[in-house]
RNA sequence: GCCCCUGUAGUUAAAUGGAUAUAACGGAGGAUUCCUAAUCCUCAAUUCUGGGUUCAAUUCCCGGCAGGGGCACCA
């Protein structure tokens, strides 16, 4: 895939008699690119012949000299203590790269790991009756990112939304409404009128625990299909939706399926018959359970149906699980939520194991971790939250201050406001890597200094002004044999390193690799902005050459932010 | 009690088992007759602990300690 890589495993295959394999995973790349572009550890060909790893290293260096030599691509050999170092002509490096870039044009990175595969993703699926928290930000924003990676990278995707839209704590809402609501006022203010009924519920549960059973039943006649809970149930979703909706459409978000829990509830009975006929369904406690404990452990059981009747979270995740795979024969599920969530899923998967279900390998929970706020947990129970629509106006407003003072005459600044103030919020929360807990800190999410979503963006709109003096069209086929600088050569690996962590983000579920290669080679960008003036002095033909690196880096990092999420602004 | 995740500069984070552990924020200082100073440069400071595997451990394994989460009628 990388000449240059396939070179060097070539020569030293040629000159030690290693197997290729053994080359190729050896290869590395050293920690300063004064010491070389790649390198070579000498020390388990040390064990074998018996000779110290300097002198292993020593001697190949001297034997590799004369292919390297008649090399039109590697440009020198060297013993460096116990590693071998090699590095490669700058200049056909940097062609290459920009060469694959210009071949490849706004599709460069992507390769065909997906190549006529499905993916579904479940992501986002927030809970009916609360306010779209910080928090819910997590799911979204990485399961987003999950979606456009993958469909970048050639998955046909589908994207579903399982809205939390069922279970007890609905019943909570219709309890507490029943109680204590007010039409015109949850009318006037839907989500904030519901979410304040659920807090004095839990508020009030405390003295009266009765108050729990009042919810219970809400939920019986609700799954008994009572007209007057269906209404509400219908009214509260449609709102609840409305401002998720309304949040989509901020961060430029679409689902490709939209499908609540309450819609599988109604398929309890066929997951019974799915366990029952296969002869793993048992009464426990008056409950219904499938056994999944292996060996030694001790797993809970899976509960498929309450002592009340009633569906659960697990029947309906299996139901939903069993309905997507027949519609969408998906090769891939991946599961975007919280990582409380982890011992739920196994016990799902070990489940459909037992059933004999064998694409059940084929799905994968991609759990984050939590995120905290001044050091406690966000709790909408509690009423502690942080409204995800307020962070983002005022990332916003501060954008709208900071162009003000900056840059007063710049077009569309209300437009370029709203993309670098949303830019940022979500660059904080996908640049952390998934597992990690968040402590929430407005004060970091609104600095837009050193690694943050509005420092790739400057970076981007940098670059496209340099293009915009340039003020002709980039040449894709001028000559670049004039290149070489130190910042161009770095500026040029990183480019060539995309594809490679694409690739890994994709298996891994992790967007977080994207937004740290975004991060360096903004940085890579900017030492080479100030360390290069690419429209200075009078050499048509390297300016030429310069102006290609600025459109593949300036394009590189649109496609980056573009995967992320966020948008990539022209001027700031 | 059992299970999962996490322990790295003051803070937030990086490091396919490899060379001198890397950045950012915050602090101090500096750079703009030159493509946007939301940038760049300089300075100080870090692997929780005890073992093990290995030529080599922040990384893998075992024990301890610390934090977070979970463990059938919440989701």
């Amino acid at each position: 895939m990388n000449p240059f890589v396939d070179e060097i495993i070539q020569a030293v295959v040629q000159t030690s008699g290693l197997d290729e394999m053994v080359v190729r995973e050896l290869l590395a790349v050293p920690p300063d690119d004064k010491l070389g572009d790649y390198a070579l550890p000498c020390f388990t060909l040390a064990k074998q012949l018996r000779k110290s790893p300097v002198q292993v290293a020593d001697d190949m260096a001297r034997e590799l000299a004369p292919l390297v030599a008649a090399s039109a691509r590697l440009a020198s050999v060297s013993a460096a203590g116990p590693y071998v170092n090699f590095a490669v002509r700058r200049a056909v490096f940097i062609g290459h790269v920009l060469d694959c870039i210009a071949t490849e044009g706004p599709t460069y990175g992507s390769a065909d790991q997906g190549r006529g595969q499905t993916v579904t993703i479940d992501f986002s699926s927030p809970n009916t009756a609360k306010p779209f928290s910080i928090a819910h930000l997590r799911s979204t924003g990485i399961g987003h990112a999950i979606y456009r990676i993958h469909r970048f990278l050639g998955w046909t995707c589908v994207g579903i939304n399982h809205l939390g839209d069922y279970g007890a704590n609905f019943g909570q809402v219709l309890a507490a409404y029943s109680k204590w609501g007010d039409e015109e006022r949850v009318r006037a203010n839907p989500v904030i009128e519901l979410v304040t009924l659920y807090v004095r519920f839990n508020e009030e549960v405390e003295a009266d625990p009765s108050l729990k059973d009042e919810a219970r039943e809400c939920l019986r006649r609700l799954a008994a299909g009572d007209e007057e809970m269906v209404a509400l149930w219908r009214w509260f979703s449609t709102e609840s939706l409305r401002e998720a909706e309304r949040i989509y459409a901020i961060l430029g978000i679409t689902f490709d399926e939209t499908l609540g829990e309450s819609h599988f509830a109604e398929k309890l009975d066929e997951v019974i018959e799915f366990f029952s006929s296969r002869g793993l369904a048992e009464e426990s406690e008056g409950a219904l359970i499938v056994h999944v404990a292996e060996g030694d452990d001790q797993m809970a059981p899976l509960m498929v149906r309450t002592t009340n009747g009633t569906s659960t979270y697990h029947s309906r995740d299996v139901a939903a699980l069993l309905y997507r795979h027949e519609r969408y024969a998906f090769d891939k599920m991946v599961y975007v939520t919280d990582n409380r969530q982890s011992l739920h899923f196994q016990q799902i998967f070990r489940a459909l194991r037992r059933a004999g279900i064998d694409w059940v390998d084929r799905c994968q929970h991609a759990p984050f971790g939590l995120m905290s706020f001044k050091g406690k947990a966000l709790s909408t129970r509690k009423g502690t939250t942080v409204i995800l629509e307020e962070v983002l106006d005022q990332a916003i407003t501060l954008t709208q201050q900071i162009i003000a003072e900056k840059n007063p005459d710049l077009p569309h600044a209300d437009a370029v406001a709203r993309q670098v103030g949303i830019g940022a919020v979500v660059f904080a929360d996908v640049n952390n890597r998934r597992t990690r807990d968040i402590s929430f800190a407005l004060e970091d999410v609104l600095n837009f200094d050193g690694e943050t979503g509005p420092y790739v963006q400057y970076t981007h709109a940098r670059f496209c002004s340099i293009l915009r003096k340039y003020g002709r069209s980039v040449d894709l086929t001028a000559d670049v044999s004039c290149l070489g600088d130190t910042a161009e050569m770095r500026l040029a690996r990183k480019l060539a390193e995309f594809p490679y962590v694409l690739d890994l983000s994709a298996r891994d579920s992790e967007p977080s690799y994207v937004a740290s290669f975004a991060l360096e080679l903004a940085t890579a960008a900017n030492k080479f902005y100030n360390e290069v003036p690419v429209l200075a002095g009078d050499d048509a033909l390297l300016i030429a050459a310069r102006v290609r690196l600025v459109d593949a880096a300036r394009r590189t990092l649109c496609t980056a932010m573009d995967l992320l999420g966020m948008s990539a602004p022209e001027e700031m």
